[in-house]
RNA sequence: GCCGAAGUGGCGGAAUUGGCAGACGCACGGGACUUAAAAUCCCGCGAUUGUAAAAAAUCAUACCGGUUCGAGCCCGGUCUUCGGCACCA
């Protein structure tokens, strides 16, 4: 009989979507088992061979908890807002609906070609009004609870094409699709408060189990800092300026200040400043700058001193110069900094190129070369009040001053920004919000939940930048559902994070027009138990979710703090050429071909066996082709079945070690050796005469999360009873995993010489009269002696000589 | 610059976390089967020295040093590659 995979494979598909094998129950005896991969954005490219890799290992580990007897709710789903649909409607004029809806049949028709277990009656799709309902739900009620403002910030514009662009649409400063110059216009938008949550996103890390490099990038990303918040007088005016610093110690060495060019104070003291013009022209010039050339420019500092306008030091009294430069944030801390050139090196480089004192105030370092900026090493000097204390001490005692004397407090600042949250675009979630001549801005009620998108003309964004639902007055006018007066719509969109930060939720019950989902299901199936997904979503989206999800928490939506007990990610597919797979290298594969010419079982068995799961790997058909002839031995297999019972005598100890290794390396997603392991284990078995029915078994079901069309066919060609779906997990024997006899190797000053093979529980003195019988470890011995021996019971056993 | 991950045969990668380096697979070589090829099956396969063939020895986990009876794994330093962040005071 040969494995005709492809009548095979199609065969259990439909068995499993007719019996509705993979449905997961609201409500079961069984413990729950949630696990979750990031569903993919439907893009007219279809999958390539890098998407089934998280979905393959998700989809075992599924399968195989289904087998362990747990009810395993394990979902798919589409992210379908986003940006390739929308220019692809620019292009074509074919809405963008149309487009999700054809691109999500294909995706699905392919996933559905690699046999996965998914539970297709929760599917959902983010586009969906009934699933963006919800989206739109959650924002009012963070707009409710103070969490959602509208504030200026700049959106990138492309001054030749006259549109808003996303940031992945600004190549090097330049617009993606023209190549025309792309300045920063000041809108007023949506923003979350994300920042609030900062301390918790921290702190409650603890409670997941994330990796290590998961975590770190997350508190990275939030960056956290220490430090004080100072005020400055203003010489000869009532105000202060404020400065944010990391070292309250330096302040002696703060020769000058520094503030950015959107700092309020320029407008408002602009009649003191008697440079006004030139500090004007240098606002306006960084304010044209991209992110790119501010960036770009890192080491070459520029600035203007504001004339007129200076500063005195609250500890010394000292006058010193204020400036303006583009190397401070307006959006960081408050937007001004004491500078102390001898302990920071960006003020080093500024204090050089202008001119300005550089006054070592803590010891340690050569402040000839360059800043000396450990905080913890050195000792304060010319500081009158901290002079000799070190690192933090010198930090604290110096607050505890500026606090005793009301002019500084202790101050904990974040790199995360709040989350910027409107999108001059149409393919995305409308924001509910109507603004009121009288009650300014608000929110729809729930009743008039979801609101659709319109049908528009155009996609295009308004030569403004505004979204093009901004070009439709009969969709935009409305009245206030307060006062009933003239309002007018939001007309900006959500941005694609909306959608995927709760999804999750929505699988555990997708079709609930009620609730996003029923308290019930939630409590049932919080928190996620195992969520895989890209490296490159470690910061963002994961944060984003958490984020919602913590808040959904506090207003009693959600049963827990997390929403993801555990995270893992997985490493990239590589094209042949070692290189990232894309379309212009032409080194993509398609999934589709694979499964053709393979099948699915050879796909979803290579991709496994690739290499470590976290790091990426380069394709090779080569490699597929030997997973095929796996795959093709094994459909051999009942051939050599003889009547017996139990597991034959030869192969028992393997098929316990074999259990055991393959249950260990898919819980810990070592995919790679759990297939090596059943490779040799296959070999063992066609070493043998013959194979029991029971050795047959538990080599299928071992392999079936991996291989589920093959295993399930040769299953039931042979008569064994129901489907491996429903067949519990075999069981190893510890006891009978253990080898009885124990080859040692015999090693002479670290060098192995030899091998008894003694009986593994063999006391030492056994084990020493065997290794002194050995020719070879006499001969290397020679005429040495011997000065110490180890043994390491089952292990080694080493003779040390002189 | 900062943070993170990694560096092992011709290739993808193993190595119970300090105990036989190279599992499993690919590629390659030899053989069987075949008119022939493909497929399949069997054998070999880190390098050097050595041998008629064996045996045996030496060197090998990016590089240098250390700890240890013993290091791919631990410690100190260096180099390289990849990923993320980047004027955050």
């Amino acid at each position: 009989m040969y494995y005709d995979y492809g009548k095979i494979e199609k065969k259990w598909q439909e068995i499993w979507d007719k019996e509705e094998t993979f449905k997961a129950s609201n409500s079961s005896d069984k413990p729950k088992f949630y696990a979750l991969v990031e569903f993919p954005y439907p893009s007219g490219q279809g999958l390539h061979v890098g998407h089934p890799r998280p979905y393959t290992a998700l989809d075992i580990i599924s399968r195989k908890k289904r087998l362990e007897g747990y009810n395993v709710l394990f979902p798919m789903g589409w992210d379908a807002f986003g940006l390739p649909t929308e220019n692809y409607a620019i292009k074509t004029g074919v809405h963008p609906a149309v487009v999700t809806r054809d691109n999500v049949a294909h995706f699905k028709k392919q996933l559905k070609m690699i046999g996965y277990s998914f539970d297709w009656s929760r599917e959902i799709n983010t586009t969906d009004p009934a699933y963006y309902k919800w989206t739109q739900w959650i924002f009012i009620q963070l707009f409710k609870h103070g969490l959602a403002y509208k504030k200026e910030f700049p959106i990138n514009f492309c001054t030749s094409c006259k549109v808003g662009l996303a940031n992945e649409e600004v190549v090097n400063g330049h617009c993606e699709r023209c190549g025309g110059e792309v300045i920063r216009v000041v809108k007023n938008q949506w923003m979350l408060k994300i920042t609030e949550y900062a301390q918790r996103l921290i702190d409650d890390l603890e409670l997941v189990d994330y990796p290590d490099r998961v975590k770190s990038s997350q508190i990275n990303w939030i960056g956290r800092s220490e430090g004080a918040q100072v005020d400055f007088q203003l010489k000869d005016t009532d105000e202060k300026l404020t400065v944010y610093t990391t070292r309250p110690d330096t302040i002696y060495g703060a020769t000058y200040m520094v503030i950015s060019p959107e700092h309020p104070y320029i407008e408002q003291y602009a009649s003191r400043i008697s440079n006004i013009d030139e500090v004007r022209s240098y606002c306006q010039e960084s304010a044209k700058k991209s992110d790119f050339e501010r960036t770009e420019l890192v080491k070459d500092k520029t600035g203007v001193r504001l004339e007129g306008l200076d500063a005195v030091n609250p500890i010394s009294g000292e006058v010193i110069p204020v400036f303006v430069s583009d190397y401070v944030l307006m959006t960081y801390g408050t937007g001004a900094i004491m500078a102390v050139p001898a302990h920071d090196q960006r003020d080093y480089e500024f204090a050089k190129k202008f001119g300005l004192e550089i006054r070592e105030v803590i010891s340690g370092g050569d402040i000839s070369e360059a800043a000396y900026t450990d905080a913890s090493g050195g000792t304060a000097v010319n500081s009158p009040l901290i002079n000799g204390l070190k690192g933090k001490e010198a930090i604290s005692k110096m607050i505890e001053i500026m606090e005793e004397k009301g002019i500084g407090t202790r101050k904990v600042n974040y790199k995360l920004r709040d989350w910027v949250f409107s999108r001059q675009r149409y393919w995305g979630e409308p924001i509910p919000m109507v603004k009121c001549d009288k009650c300014g801005w608000v929110p729809l009620p729930e009743d008039q939940l979801p609101l659709e998108l319109p049908q528009v003309d155009n996609y295009m964004t308004t030569d403004t930048g505004e979204s093009p639902l901004a070009n439709m007055p009969e969709w935009y006018n409305t009245t206030c559902p307060v006062c009933g007066s003239h309002a007018v719509r939001e007309t900006d969109t959500m941005p694609n994070w909306a959608g995927s930060s709760w999804y999750y939720l929505r699988y555990t019950d997708p079709h609930n027009d009620k609730a996003l989902a029923d308290p019930e299901a939630l409590k049932y199936w919080l928190p996620v138990n195992w969520y895989n997904g890209g490296m490159e979503h470690t910061t963002l989206h994961l944060l984003y979710s958490r984020f919602w999800h913590k808040f959904l928490y506090d207003i009693g939506v959600v049963p827990t703090p997390e929403p993801y007990a555990k995270r893992t990610s997985h490493g990239m597919i590589l094209g042949e050429n070692n290189e990232k797979m894309s379309k212009s290298k032409g080194n993509v594969v398609n999934p589709d071909e694979v499964v053709t010419s393979y099948g699915a079982d050879t796909l979803r068995t290579y991709e496994m066996f690739i290499g470590d799961f976290t790091q990426a790997a380069p394709w090779s058909e080569n490699g597929v082709k030997g997973c095929k002839r796996f795959l093709d031995r094994v459909f051999k297999l009942p051939d050599m079945v003889k009547p017996g019972k139990g597991y034959s005598p030869a192969l028992e100890k393997y098929i316990h070690q074999t259990i055991k290794k393959v249950t260990e390396d898919i819980d810990s997603m070592k995919f790679n050796t759990a297939v090596a392991a059943l490779m040799k284990l296959l070999n063992l078995y066609t070493d043998q005469p013959s194979i029991t029915d029971e050795d047959l078994r538990t080599f299928l079901i071992l392999l079936n999360p991996t291989a589920p069309h093959i295993t399930e066919e040769i299953w039931q060609t042979c008569g064994y009873p129901s489907q491996i779906a429903h067949t519990p997990w075999p069981k190893y024997d510890e006891a009978k995993c253990a080898e009885d006899m124990v080859e040692i190797p015999v090693q002479v000053n670290g060098k192995v010489r030899d091998k008894v093979t003694v009986a593994a529980d063999a006391d030492e003195e056994t084990v020493k009269e065997a290794v002194h019988q050995s020719a070879a470890v006499a001969r290397s011995v020679g005429s040495s002696s011997i000065v110490r021996e180890i043994y390491v019971k089952g292990k080694i056993y080493n003779i040390v000589v002189k």
